[in-house]
DNA sequence: TGCCAGGCCCTCTTTAGGGCCTT
């Protein structure tokens, strides 16, 4: 079964385009349900973080004076994802900063993201919330660490990405969950997913 | 000057508006 890496970013704020930067990156590489790889990193960019964003993730501006350069770590943590497809929670958050990050540093991105938010939206309609800590509440995941801090969510996103692969498995009866049929499965309105589900099996057997 | 993220998704929709989710 393929390897996807799980990323989270903590950041000083929403938007790249508006000025903001990483702070803090984590990369969990999951294969068949299990962690098989982990990169974590504090990063100073030089830019302040806002008290309220030192509150809300508990990297202080301190921590950030002692971490290293940011363009060392997203070297470091490039090269540890390498060509796998990448796992978000709210992938498009992720996917502006490890753009702008990497084009920092004249990298660009060479694979596609999935979204576990997007996923749960689908297979979890009826999850009173989808933000990450609600998911992994509602579904009775174990609490790897402080939410809001990289390494923590990071993994909690796996687990939530390898429940959901799970549900596919079981509920659903796809016998090879694949980053390709993720990423097809998180752009299908709720109401044809079935619809898809079964003809991307129908698919399968055909080949086999 | 005044604005300030942006993509997804639902609905009292589609010639739009507002909540959710990420920091």
């Amino acid at each position: 079964m393929e390897i996807v890496a799980v990323i989270d970013f903590e950041t000083t704020g929403l938007s790249p385009a508006q000025g903001d930067r990483a702070t803090e990156i984590a990369a969990v590489l999951l294969q068949d349900g299990k962690v098989v790889g982990r990169y974590q990193s504090l990063m100073n960019a030089g830019v302040r973080i806002p008290s309220f964003i030192e509150e809300l993730t508990g990297i202080s501006n301190a921590m950030i004076r002692k971490a290293p350069p940011v363009a060392d770590v997203m070297r470091e943590v490039s090269d540890f994802v390498g060509g796998y497809p990448l796992v978000a929670h709210n992938a498009s958050f992720d996917c502006k900063f490890w753009d702008a990050e990497l084009a920092r540093i004249q990298r660009s991105r060479r694979q596609e993201f999935a979204c576990s938010m997007l996923l749960a939206r689908r297979l979890l309609p009826q999850a009173p919330s989808h933000k990450l800590g609600a998911l992994v509440q509602f579904v009775k995941l174990p609490i790897t660490g402080r939410y809001h801090r990289a390494l923590a969510d990071a993994e909690m996103a796996a687990s939530l990405l390898a429940w959901l692969e799970d549900e596919l498995r079981g509920r659903y009866k796809v016998s090879e969950v694949s980053h390709e049929l993720l990423r097809k499965i998180q752009k299908v309105p709720r109401n044809k997913l079935d619809q898809c589900l079964e003809r991307h099996q129908r698919k399968v057997l055909a080949v086999q």
